[in-house]
DNA sequence: ACCATACATCAACAATTGTTGATAAGTCAA
DNA sequence: TTGACTTATCAACAATTGTTGATGTATGGT
């Protein structure tokens, strides 16, 4: 299935439109982690953040590794480029240009 | 009762993670428009945009004016600050710094 | 081969979010 | 004041999303 640049976006902001999948973010600026480090430092299950960390995922905003028993995740700087794209498409449009008033 | 940063980046993703509502930003970057209009842009029910218009606008996505009869909605500017800043924090500390390994 | 560990997936359920049609509220014009 | 018009709100319902505990799968150690 073909996804608009639109559609993208969407599943990119759903994935940072959580508290847990945030917190995760911010765990991960510290470097890769393995599920079991994450399930630690924020108190929660582990099904809990396999099912956040398949959202993050599939938005592309992470990436992961397996070593061994392990499965390592990562920021995916790609992502953050793509929210950049976004912000400055949003930025510059945003010129105060006269409203159209077709049904004043 | 208080929001934290984090949050309130909740509440601005959230905003934002639906196909309509980018539907409606965009209309807006041509500039200040009023219900009727984006109802007839978007082949859109009237309580359908205006719910969406409601979750935008508590976002800070937007800005609304009354004038007469109709109600105008515009970009807010300072919104796309906030996001700007999230997006640079995120950037910023997206060193590829070394996993912890803890679970080695 | 067996068991323990790390993680993913699933099903059942709970909670949140979005849609629709009806009604309410505010504004204007006659 | 009555009525037309624009928008907001509400209630009922539908759809999506998140949680939990159980089970499945892969890996490695003994």
């Amino acid at each position: 299935m073909v996804k608009t640049q639109r559609e993208k976006a969407v599943l990119l902001f759903h994935a940072l439109s959580d508290l847990t999948r945030l917190e995760l973010l911010d765990k991960l600026k510290n470097g890769e982690q393995c599920v079991c480090d994450l399930t630690e430092a924020l108190h929660s299950g582990q099904s809990r953040l396999s099912f956040h960390l398949k959202v993050l995922k599939e938005a592309e905003l992470i990436n992961d590794r397996r070593e061994g028993r392990w499965v390592y995740y990562a920021l995916n700087p790609d992502a953050i480029e793509d929210l950049e794209d976004f912000v400055r498409d949003l930025k510059e449009t945003t010129r105060l240009g006269g409203a159209s008033k077709s049904c004043a």
